[in-house]
RNA sequence: GCCAGGGUGGGGUAGCUGGUCAUCCUAGGGGACUGUGGAUCCCCCGACCCGGGUUCGAGUCUCGGCCCUGGCCCCA
């Protein structure tokens, strides 16, 4: 038997709905922020995505050729495209830029819990501007859509700037492994390493500023920089936004184009991999041949919602199933017409079979049953049975569909 | 790429110190039943992940692969 790739997953339509319907808060959330959905396609030039973020990660990507000759990959993430979008298409449009996206991506990496081959990312960009309040809105946005979709999570706020003003006399490779220790909280090699650098002071202040969770303390242990006023203007948008975060300056969010603020989200319930969100201030654009251009966002990985949700259900919309005789055929069909009309989910019995028969598949599939035959058909009603207490009552159409629509969700 | 534990009908399971017919539950299909039977009764469908090895004989032991689950690495 032929089996799916692995790391992908099939949906059945319960799972779908339950994702469809979380996806719809996203959605409803970023646009309640004045975000506008946009959409790039599947694959990209494998070179968007190596300029991005170097060579190293074409292993970890689906790359192919075109019948061109073309070297293409199917995209591991959206931001690269998005920003590309913006350079190509997007950079006449007034300022700021709010966007967001949900679409799937691709990443040939060992599944784990949470983790998949295919996966889908809800994020958004917010390009144009780099005004404290454009690089705490993501936070708070984030955060709004993390709470819509109803998980458990925490929230983590850093800034680059304290840890860089505190590494700026060592070199590009020795800050990567400085950073590398201390994400690891692998202080005894982060000792020794600045021991042999000739750092030995460095390594305490660092830890203090790690494990630091109060900015003005925070920048005292870091000392001046440049970024120093607005790094306070956003702590205090986000102190006064009501918004629950911790402050965590060891957030080291890989690589380089990052270029302030940098912020993740944790659920519980989730195993190893338990960041559902991750995002942060950052410059592109130049990259792909534009203007360079501050810009702030983050992405979700829903699927990681998804099972950070667990058990939570979701409420399936509410099934009619008309059972019908063949005298009353006709009337059966008018009535599935007008319940469809009025937005009711409404599936015909297919099976020609004794009303008993129907009735008895109707009771397995749907929540009400609408008997329709000879005598209701005489008198345009309809006989409504609730399937779950078994009460029925011969009513007109308008009152059923009232019925029907009134009633508590299943 | 590395480590651990697993793969028996669609789902869940028993068998696993090798010896007919592979167990049970559930789901699914068909029939009885043409105005109430969400029932009941009967019937049916359908599985040892793939391949090599050991053996007279492998679901069972062994090796490799594939896949699943979790962890390491990575995480754009």
């Amino acid at each position: 038997m032929l089996q799916k790739p692995r790391g992908t997953r099939d949906f059945l339509p319960d799972e779908m709905e339950s994702r469809r319907h979380i996806e719809g808060l996203m959605r409803e959330t970023a646009g309640r922020w004045g975000y506008r959905e946009i959409c790039t396609p599947e694959f990209e030039e494998l070179e968007l995505f190596t300029i991005r973020s170097g060579e190293g990660i074409i292993q970890e990507m689906y790359v192919f050729e075109d019948k061109g000759g073309r070297k293409l990959a199917l995209r591991p993430e959206i931001t690269a495209p998005v920003l590309r979008m913006y350079v190509n298409e997007g950079h006449v449009l007034p300022k700021p830029i709010r966007w967001f996206y949900f679409a799937d991506c691709f990443r040939y990496e060992r599944p784990q819990k949470g983790r998949y081959r295919q996966f889908w990312q809800f994020g958004v960009e917010l390009i144009g501007t780099d005004t404290p309040m454009a690089e705490a809105e993501p936070v708070m946005l984030g955060s709004d859509i993390l709470k819509a979709s109803g998980i458990s999570f925490v929230t983590h706020v850093g800034h680059l700037g304290l840890m860089n003003t505190m590494l700026s006399g060592l070199l590009p490779e020795e800050k990567r492994k400085v950073r590398m220790c201390l994400d690891k909280k692998d202080l005894g090699t982060l000792g020794e390493y600045l021991d042999s650098l000739k750092k030995p002071d460095l390594a305490a202040s660092l830890v203090d500023l790690v494990r630091c969770r109060d900015i003005t303390d925070a920048l005292e242990i870091a000392g001046d920089m440049p970024e120093k006023e607005q790094i306070i203007e956003i702590f205090s948008i986000l102190d006064n936004s009501g918004l629950e975060y911790t402050l965590n300056a060891g957030i080291a969010r890989g690589l380089d184009y990052y270029t302030g603020l940098v912020f993740e989200c944790f659920a519980e319930n989730l195993g190893a991999e338990n960041q559902v969100l991750g995002g942060g201030s950052y410059r592109l654009a130049h990259l792909f041949g534009g203007k360079d251009t501050p810009s702030s966002g983050f992405a979700i990985g829903f699927d990681r919602v998804m099972v950070a949700r667990g058990g939570t259900s979701y409420i399936p919309e509410k099934v009619v199933r008309i059972v019908f005789t063949p005298e009353g055929r006709n009337w059966a069909l008018e009535t599935a017409s007008f319940l469809r009309g009025r937005g009711i989910r409404t599936e015909m019995d297919l099976s020609s079979k004794s009303l008993g028969s129907q009735l008895s598949m109707a009771a397995k599939a749907a929540d009400y049953a609408f008997i329709v035959g000879e005598r209701e058909s005489r008198a345009r009603m309809v006989m409504l049975k609730n399937l779950g207490s078994g009460v029925q009552q011969e009513m007109g159409l308008e009152e059923a569909a009232d019925e029907v629509i009134r009633s508590d969700p299943r």
